[in-house]
DNA sequence: ATACAATGTGGTACCGGTTACACATAATAT
DNA sequence: ATATTATGTGTAACCGGTACCACATTGTAT
């Protein structure tokens, strides 16, 4: 592989003037843009962008710290983020934290070892200080991390609460909250919601906690509604949304008939299911664009707008509640 | 941030000692090593992988090429394969090539003006030169790419039979299945893997290109299940097979009593639908994770045991088929 | 005519590691 | 006693770029 020197000396310049011409800064005649073009055409070079994060101390990647890129909440984002990432020249490397605060610290550590331009996290601790003191840019998604780091996320009162509105003109009087992990923040956002909504009015609720996993939510569902009679869940996720469909079925329970239920996040999985779940969406694509958006305006230095960025939630009406098909 | 040489002022040893203490190799007294550690400790070094790498010409990280990380069939194989890679301490670059050969292109390129040290590839195309002549370890999954190329993927023939036959020995007599894109190798072997089952057999079938993608296989369904009196349904991917039910629904075909559906993946998806998808499933766990040690064994020089790794399929009987719960 | 900017180019130190080579000493073999 | 090997360490070139600084030349203002 050729390097600088080479192409250098192929077009009979300095190497000075080949950087200049490669990063397009600084006064180049066009006589040496011709036959570096030239060289750099016959040698077929490409430079190494190892050596030039050496001198800049910034590598042309982002990383992406997700709890578990098998939840179907990621793919999306972080398929926008990718699609950003490329539009200017970043690569981005996933990393699954699995919730554990030692997973995030090593990736944090071990890319700055290689000098990750920034990090795009949904983070899942209220022990933060390995975030604050980090010397990379840094933005958030989806739940906050410190008043200091950037966000980019749904309002989630809000999302819960028309979620919930929407069951209450449906009809239903009697209603499960799965709430997400406590301690979340987009979870006790939404619960919150779901509070605002029932408030003052004439309904029983019933709140319990539910992991954002299938299989628990399916069996905690299983388990309230063999000993009550529900006719309305709202879920704090598609997934737990999921496991309440499959457990209402197992127990020949008809939906949206006996039981309504609205989901949250407006995942794929929401619209596939059968029937297709009507659901709190965030525009999981804008979050994560808009996250990478302002993580590369940070590492070029510039100035933020906004640090916090609330997306509206939008109630995608389907299957699963009477007004839907 | 303290360099190397740094430590070996503070630790009164050469950096040459130091760099043989942070590699292990090479003699080094027991003292040095304890002044070196000391030092290290106390300025709370961090070796730059980036100037490693310069020297070495490899960076640790693996390149993951999968079409659309959106797509419910890649998360599960990305997770195997950073859960591998973490522990050989590389880091996973995620690129979506959304089929397109350029993007392919460009990612190899740039990845490999940044040295990494391999890719994961599940590919999609009948031009293939662009992997070929790489000079840097190559692992194909799911799909092969050319018989030089090490692959790791299931029997899909195999696969695909032993899923239709599921459907015959339940009594299915007019079978439709919904294959997919021709071209590429896995849809193939899984038609003809269908085809070795009802060949021969008094069954009427039906054959339709469907993509994997969800929305049009829902509609591909639909119009084939109001002309035609299916009776079962061997689709080749779980989110055709989510499609299908769909459209089944929405024509008030119940499933599994009117009509059977066998999906193929194994993914997720299929254990949320409602009912759950009986599917072939591959153990998409397992194929990434072979394929990442299979990779990193490349990476390290060391020869492989096998060039193509074959995983059985196994049917995962569920709800969608009679013999199911 | 003189000063000063604009334009263009090259030499070379530097980023932070690795490693080939030289060299020294201690232990073992002949 | 001498040759040989094992152990331990340092010097400096090198990986492949960037960018500071010096230096020329040309154009323009005073």
């Amino acid at each position: 592989m050729a390097n600088i020197r080479d192409v250098a000396q192929k077009a009979g310049v300095s190497v000075a003037t080949v950087s200049r011409y490669l990063n397009n800064k600084g006064y180049i005649s066009e006589e040496a843009k011709r036959v570096i073009s030239a060289a750099v055409e016959e040698l077929n070079y490409r430079p190494s962008l190892v050596a030039r994060s050496l001198n800049t101390k910034q590598a042309m990647f982002i990383g992406l710290i997700v709890p578990d890129i098998v939840n179907p909440f990621f793919p999306e984002l972080a398929r926008a983020i990718e699609d950003v990432a490329l539009e200017y020249d970043y690569t981005v490397v996933l990393c699954n934290s699995d919730e554990k605060i030692e997973k995030e610290i090593h990736y944090l550590n071990t890319l700055q070892q290689k000098y990750v331009a920034g990090f795009i996290v949904a983070a899942s601790h209220a022990e933060t200080s390995h975030y604050t003191d980090l010397n990379v840019p840094i933005v958030a998604i989806d739940r906050r991390i410190h008043p200091s780091i950037p966000l980019v996320a749904t309002d989630n009162r809000e999302g819960a609460r028309i979620g919930t509105e929407h069951l209450l003109a449906n009809g239903c009087r009697k209603i499960l909250c799965m709430k997400g992990p406590s301690g979340l923040g987009p979870a006790d956002d939404r619960l919150m919601g779901f509070m605002d909504a029932v408030e003052g009015k004439d309904i029983e609720i019933e709140v319990v906690e539910s992991p954002f996993q299938f299989d628990a939510s399916e069996s905690i569902a299983r388990t309230i509604l063999q000993q009550q009679s529900i006719d309305g869940i709202f879920a704090s996720s598609d997934v737990s949304a999921a496991g309440a469909m499959k457990a209402a079925y197992s127990l020949g329970i008809s939906v949206p008939d006996q039981l309504q239920i609205v989901g949250y996040d407006g995942t794929m999985l929401a619209g596939q299911l059968t029937p297709s779940l009507t659901t709190v969406a965030q525009d999981l694509y804008q979050i994560g664009a808009l996250a990478s958006r302002m993580l590369i305006k940070l590492i070029e230095g510039k100035e933020l707008e906004e640090r916090e960025i609330q997306i509206q939630a939008e109630l995608i009406i389907r299957g699963t509640t009477r007004s839907g098909a």
